[in-house]
DNA sequence: TTCGCAAAGT
């Protein structure tokens, strides 16, 4: 029976005329046409086909390539349950039917039905697994996080040989990459001959994901030496590592490379390239490469957005925000994310408590990004309770949501709340990391629980396969000390293979320094010094300290050397926000316009006080300010004056918050317990280190920073 | 019949 004429283009270039001249099912015009509708994702024309084939009985269910061929047309349009009824009506089934099917519930996301399927193709059908099967199932072990059964493929990707194919090869590594098995990825990428550019792209932006930069720089070093043909996905890959190590000469080179090959039209390698711009602190050509963008949609928006927020250009930012909505490009949970996370590190309350308003209303509240960005903000704002609020009504976190809270209760001093969430993510079956630890082991040296904390670091961290890096050391140091134990924190360090830092040694030295141990000070101070003669922070804790052992000797030589070696200390700044403005003070300043003012509301509030026992601290006393300053030190701190000034400006009952540049002063700390008590108002300072939430008369510090 | 890429962060 000749084939009717159907509906169809006349351009086409299929001989519609003569099919069964064809000798090939494969050329039959139908499942050409039924592939390009496939390839093009044109569902409605292929059903056309299908129809045209079921009218004119054609179509039949022994023929398995054109079987699928429709099944695929189906699985590429994503119409799963068509799919699976061309599937169940077929009689005869072969490989290429079971990896279409699978494939296309791997592109709707259904990852575990993969491997039903592939269990029941191998039990129902006596089928093997090939190299486009097998590389299925690994992207769905991959989507799925399905170590253990990834592993089994590997095994059988070795066993049958296939691990020599290209693309099984890029899924196996894909697989480890994607669970987390670094070292494994690296395995095979190194261990089979014969990459190609997909590999090192995927490995690249894998190894970047997870911060494992030296492997990363070792595929990209291996790309370079395979000379093989960079794709926009290298380009981006490569830029993304430029960005990570903030490398400006490599990211430079990278971006001569793309302009010489064609790529400077690729949105995703621009965008990559702003980025790398900003991260690099470059942001003149940051902006450059925004301005040369043909096109702009909301990424590149955000990227030259965190690139201006990166390099403190705010009210640029804040203008390029503007611009960005006159232009008619929406924000998403993205820019939201970077504008908050911006407001965090300004500790700009206000914009941030805007921003948040602006957020409900467009409702983008319920993006993890956006979540995990609004406990953030709050936190390091000050607001813990807020933080926690935000962190409460969160539909869905992920591991740095409740990192987040761990180390914003933490950094508030707030160690019990800290080790309640900690135990609720236990429950919630989320997987501790790296970073949770840091949270938790500060808050056992809150709380003291130094068997718990070395319980965390000997126990817990193994068992979850955790490495512990020198923040985890340091904050056993800072366990110790908190405790009062120094010997043992000083035996830990010096018995440890650990490379310690300078902040490590800062740390016993700080222990010491609030525990009065003037021994063990010394020598920590003696190491610190010799990292880095010049260490201003050990200096003044090393002057304090004599101070407060009366050693004025020690004091008269520490203040002679750091004249003699020119080492200055920043001038202690606090600020406070009123009313959406932000107020900065100096100590000692009387150029505030309310100065005068101030400073009696100061010497107010030190009578007040001093019934209460507030004696000033002679050892604070050059603390905020250079020796030569001539003025009345203790009494004008700078906190003190913004306090003052907050107290004076704000009605009974608000809440007092305010930033400090340097760690605060004992003395300054003591009467800021004090006023809490007699103004009955709480007040929040956050030093260089510390929240310090004062309220009644206690510090939720417990006296020791 | 299969795969990878851009903006946020603790």
């Amino acid at each position: 029976m000749p084939a009717q004429k159907p509906p169809l283009d006349p351009r086409s270039v299929i001989n519609w005329q003569a099919p069964w001249r064809l000798k090939s099912n494969h050329d039959h015009p139908a499942v050409k046409l039924l592939k390009i509708s496939a390839g093009t994702k044109n569902l409605k024309f292929g059903k056309i086909i299908h129809a045209h084939l079921l009218v004119s009985n054609q179509a039949s269910e022994n023929n398995v390539v054109e079987n699928n061929t429709l099944l695929n047309l189906y699985a590429k349009c994503g119409q799963l349950s068509g799919a699976q009824r061309v599937f169940d009506g077929m009689r005869m089934r072969n490989v290429v039917s079971w990896g279409t099917l699978m494939a296309g519930y791997l592109h709707a996301g259904f990852c575990s039905e993969v491997l039903e399927l592939s269990r029941d193709m191998v039990k129902v059908d006596n089928l093997r697994l090939n190299k486009y099967v097998l590389s299925t199932v690994l992207s769905s072990c991959a989507g799925d996080g399905l170590y253990c059964k990834g592993q089994q493929c590997h095994v059988y990707a070795e066993k049958s040989g296939l691990i020599f194919n290209q693309h099984v090869k890029n899924a196996l590594v894909c697989m480890y990459s994607m669970c987390e098995d670094v070292e494994g990825a690296m395995k095979v990428f190194n261990g089979v001959p014969g990459l190609d550019v997909f590999t090192y792209n995927s490995l690249l932006t894998a190894l970047l994901e997870h911060g494992s930069l030296s492997e990363a720089l070792d595929v990209f070093r291996k790309l370079l030496e395979a000379d093989v043909e960079w794709d926009g996905a290298s380009y981006v890959g490569v830029l993304g590592l430029c960005a990570c190590l903030k490398d400006l000469k490599l990211g430079s080179q990278v971006h001569s490379r793309m302009l010489k090959s064609g790529f400077n039209s690729d949105m995703f390698v621009n965008c990559a390239m702003i980025d790398m711009y900003g991260k690099c602190g470059e942001i003149t050509k940051a902006r450059k490469a925004f301005g040369s963008l043909k096109a702009r949609n909301v990424v590149s928006w955000t990227a030259i957005l965190a690139a201006c927020l990166q390099n403190e250009c705010f009210e640029e930012a804040l203008k390029l925000f503007f611009e960005m909505e006159t232009d008619g490009v929406r924000p998403n949970e993205y820019t939201f994310a970077v504008l908050l996370n911006s407001s965090a590190s300004l500790s700009a309350a206000a914009y941030g408590t805007s921003l948040h308003a602006h957020i409900e209303k467009v409702g983008y509240e319920d993006f993890v990004i956006v979540g995990n960005a609004l406990v953030n903000m709050y936190s390091r704002n000050g607001d813990i309770e807020l933080a926690y609020s935000v962190f409460a009504k969160m539909r869905s976190r992920d591991p740095i949501t409740w990192n987040s809270m761990i180390s914003g209760y933490s950094h508030h001093g707030l160690g019990k709340e800290a080790l309640t969430v900690f135990r609720d993510m236990l429950a919630a079956e989320e997987k501790p990391n790296y970073v949770t630890f840091i949270g938790v082991l500060s808050a056992c040296g809150h709380l003291g629980l130094v068997e718990q904390g070395f319980y965390y670091l000997n126990h817990s961290m193994n068992m979850l396969g955790i490495e512990p890096g020198l923040e985890h050391y340091t904050c056993i140091i800072g366990l110790l000390g908190k405790a009062g134990q120094l010997d043992e924190a000083e035996n830990f360090m010096r018995s440890m293979p650990v490379k310690w830092d300078i902040v490590a040694w800062r740390t016993l030295l700080n222990a010491c320094h609030v525990q009065r141990n003037y021994r063990v000070g010394m020598r920590a101070a003696e190491v610190i010094l010799q990292m880095d003669p010049n260490d201003v922070g050990t200096c003044i804790l090393l002057s304090n300290m004599h101070a407060k052992f009366k050693r004025w000797d020690g004091v008269v030589k520490m203040r002679k050397l750091m004249r003699e070696r020119n080492i200055k200390k920043e001038p202690g700044l606090s600020w406070t926000e009123i009313r959406n403005n932000t107020h900065i003070f100096i100590a000692g300043d009387n150029k505030h316009p309310e100065s005068v003012q101030i400073q009696k509301k100061v010497r107010e509030l030190l009578a007040e006080i001093k019934p209460l026992g507030y004696v000033p601290d002679p050892a604070s006393a050059l603390h905020d300010v250079e020796e030569e300053q001539k003025v009345d030190y203790l009494t004008f701190h700078s906190e003190k004056l913004a306090i003052a000034y907050a107290l004076m400006k704000t009605p009974p009952n608000a809440p007092i918050r305010v930033i400090k540049n340097l760690r605060i002063c004992d003395d300054c700390h003591s009467a800021a317990k004090l006023i809490s008590k007699v103004t009955n108002r709480l007040i929040v300072i956050r030093d260089a280190n510390h929240f310090h939430t004062f309220r009644n008369g206690i510090c939720s510090c417990a006296d020791y920073w």
